[in-house]
DNA sequence: GCCAACGTTGGC
DNA sequence: GCCAACGTTGGC
């Protein structure tokens, strides 16, 4: 399987780029991914190397605000099993884990963040998942044409 | 802060 | 299996 490229979504105030950055080797699990949709993602596709566009969501602009990559495949996200936490899930259990996470890590913060409205009437862009009105997916498929076009937008030369 | 759109729940 | 009610997401 050649090597895919994903969106994942944050509200920043809760975990940003930054916080990713910042965390040991610039490496952290993405948990708390309580959608389906999103979990078979996570679980069943996403692949160690794939690219990651960090995206701020629930924001005055919300907007890609760098890269990052996937250090670690599918697996149970512990957070569900830890009554502690608030993505905890009773119906979890370490031989039915239901939820999964993957780890990424920090590559690149844009320059400046892309804010979404500017892909409105981009012709690669414009179609992107998180561009559909009511989109509520977190961990989205992006196109090698997306993923090329939003490097481009951002001034990175090179795919790192 | 508003509110449309969405995913989930649960009664039937 | 249907669908109304509900809680949440997320752009604006």
């Amino acid at each position: 399987m050649s090597r895919r490229f994903w969106l994942f979504k944050s509200e920043p105030s809760c975990y940003s780029i930054a916080d990713l950055k910042n965390a040991p080797e610039s490496v952290d699990c993405w948990d708390g991914v309580r959608n389906y949709q999103a979990r078979n993602f996570l679980r069943d596709e996403i692949q160690v190397g794939d690219g990651v566009f960090f995206y701020h969501s629930n924001i005055p602009q919300p907007a890609i605000v760098g890269l990052a990559r996937v250090t670690r495949a599918g697996y149970p996200d512990h957070t569900a099993r830890d009554p502690r936490s608030g993505h905890f899930d009773p119906r979890a259990t370490l031989e039915r884990p239901i939820w999964y996470m993957v780890d990424v890590q920090f590559v690149a913060a844009f320059p400046r963040p892309l804010a979404r409205n500017e892909f409105r009437d981009h012709p690669a862009l414009s179609g992107m998942e998180v561009m559909k009105r009511g989109s509520r997916l977190s961990v989205q498929p992006v196109s090698t044409g997306q993923w090329q076009a939003v490097l481009a937008l951002a001034g990175i030369a090179e795919d790192p």
